[in-house]
DNA sequence: TATCGGGTTGACAGCGTTGTCAGACTGAGA
DNA sequence: TCTCAGTCTGACAACGCTGTCAACCCGATA
């Protein structure tokens, strides 16, 4: 007895290559199986005296349990899968680890699959997928429009996502920004600066976010009583702002709002190509906040998201949905907050000049 | 018979919600379990008509295979963990979705672990956590030094990771870019342009990527038998390289090897507020080539790394690792390539300037 | 017709764990 | 000392699947 807490105590070698099974801790420490499993799960009846025994007995043998045969017996995997696209975009990408921490917080780990176009077809696939695996419910995030989910594919599984579902699912809440607010908020702000033609470098208007902001851009040029500028279309790429900024003619348009902040670093590069001054001769607006925006060469106007809160929430609601829990909602918008530097001024500027 | 045909046919609406087991699909189709099992396993030795009815069944009851009573009797979960730095960094992010892709398509899923910090500590809690759940092989990325790993931990697990392991461990492959190769070809570029006097701003020498690129700069700088510049160290993020470029002085140097796109991009902004031009009295070579590289202000030259042809590298010698297939090295070294921009240029332009 | 061999099928055990339930043990009170 | 309630402990079945092995069927051959 003595001689085991040494040998632990100087964290003895190697340990066994094979994992020992509850029935070897059992006949280590003397007990049953039941017992050891009681201690494992840190159940209540068991003598203290026992119950140290049996740690003893499971460090030294390193006995760790086995999650498929406990997932069997119990019908709990803890796991929930990510449904995420394949792209390296910062949106998507930047509320992954967070997802990741507040699952784990949550007693949940995070299986990842990506769907290269977020179709109904790939998106089927990924939740057979994720469902072969076993989670217990299923967060899709940044990609994709209305999401067409065959209820049938769900077979009523909880699912959390950023844009909402056709058919109104009974297991589903939205999680998302307030988009469309952050972009009446980007109008706004032009609009203080005396801006009167706002045009618009969309996102990819198959992604559910990209028609939020230009539709929240609309929304606030009609609260202005504006009439709405250009619209052009991109696909979240720098290079996709650089190409639509070269569509915009400066004598019609003296402000842009984009729809994230990568095409927005295009447009003013190719604004700066044309002979464009921003801010000057032009007023650009972003969406995102990534990280470096604030050192541009002309730091960035944008509208910041709070991708944490984003994945804290939805994996909170997800948790409840799962575990049977009240939930209060089935839609939660989060704010964003318009961060103002140095790629927006006042039009007065501009005429004076 | 020709009922459920017509059933099926029309895609019949809503599936039982608890799902079928394999014996209620052997009831169903009126055979054993184990025949059932052969269908599902895609067996041999079934009667084309017999599998025909049992796969209708299966259809019908909408079954589908439980994956912990499956992992239970094989002893094969097919999940490979990953373990990652929690931050939205490029690199780490950009190889992730190319990692699950390669998993997916050899047949494994991906459950993420983040680390706040690359200790020792954390990084065997994060192993702890998906030797629990049953992972058959680990991804360590992006993150950390060179790796402390009690071997006792891994418990004779496969891993690949992208920073070498202190203790040469059985079971582990290093897959990395050649960082060092790409430093090196950044300097004899800026040498080539006439640069003499070269700085580098490094990234967290925690960071085993860091290290590799200063050495691989070090290297360079002597192999051109020129005296090393000044290091300033940030932490990958543009704010620490605008801050790292105000400490380097115009007198003393002509160029800058900033260890990544980001930390460039606020070195730039910073020269740009010091009133020094890119790359008229300064050049400035990147490192990662974000996607938005050649968009700045200022196109940024930089050395690219191939994301995701290290992704699929270190997936497949995992997978070789677990399945015990014969691998060719431990160490695998991928080639990066310098991307010539703008924000490079001679010296001779400098000096006539 | 009897025998043989291949393809086909099913009975049964077992993977490692937890839930159920009955039994054993304990100390307090009569 | 005996009873009783409460605490502790273990035997056993079950979770849903696959591996093993024996049994069966069939046509071909002797």
């Amino acid at each position: 007895m003595n001689d085991s807490v040494v040998e632990i105590g100087s964290r003895a070698g190697a340990l066994p290559p094979a994992t020992a099974r509850l029935s070897d801790v059992a006949a280590h420490a003397g007990v049953s199986t039941k017992t050891v499993s009681r201690v494992v799960n840190n159940e209540p009846n068991v003598r203290p005296q026992v119950r140290e025994r049996v740690m003893l007995s499971v460090v030294t043998l390193g006995y760790r349990p086995n999650a498929a045969a406990r997932a069997l017996v119990t019908q709990r995997t803890h796991q929930i899968g990510l449904i995420t696209t394949a792209s390296s975009l910062y949106g998507p990408t930047a509320g992954l680890f967070s997802l990741e921490q507040a699952a784990w917080k949550a007693g949940y780990a995070l299986t990842l699959t990506t769907v290269r176009e977020p179709s109904e077809g790939e998106l089927a696939e990924a939740i057979r997928y994720l469902l072969a695996r076993g989670v217990e419910g299923v967060i899709i995030s940044g990609a994709t429009g209305v999401l067409h989910l065959a209820p049938s594919a769900l077979a009523g599984m909880p699912v959390v996502s950023t844009s909402p579902v056709s058919d109104a699912a009974p297991n589903h809440v939205v999680v998302d920004t307030d988009q469309s607010m952050g972009a009446r908020a980007a109008v706004r702000h032009l609009y203080d600066l005396g801006h009167r033609r706002i045009a618009h470098i969309a996102g990819p208007l198959s992604w559910h976010a990209a028609v939020q902001r230009r539709d929240g851009w609309l929304r606030g040029m009609k609260d202005a009583g504006l009439e709405p500028g250009p619209v052009v279309e991109g696909d979240w790429s720098a290079k996709s702002g650089h190409e639509a900024a070269f569509s915009l003619d400066r004598a019609e348009v003296t402000a842009v709002f984009v729809a994230n902040d990568h095409m927005a670093m295009g447009a003013i590069r190719a604004f700066t190509e044309k002979g464009i001054q921003v801010p000057g001769d032009m007023s650009v607006v972003g969406f995102d906040d990534v990280p470096e925006a604030a050192y541009q060469m002309v730091p960035l106007t944008t509208v910041r998201q709070d991708f944490v809160a984003g994945a804290e929430r939805s994996v909170r609601e997800l948790v409840q949905l799962i575990e049977n829990q009240p939930i209060e909602t089935t839609s939660i918008y989060l704010p964003t907050e318009l961060i103002v530097r140095d790629s927006t001024a006042s039009v007065i500027a501009l005429d004076t000049a």
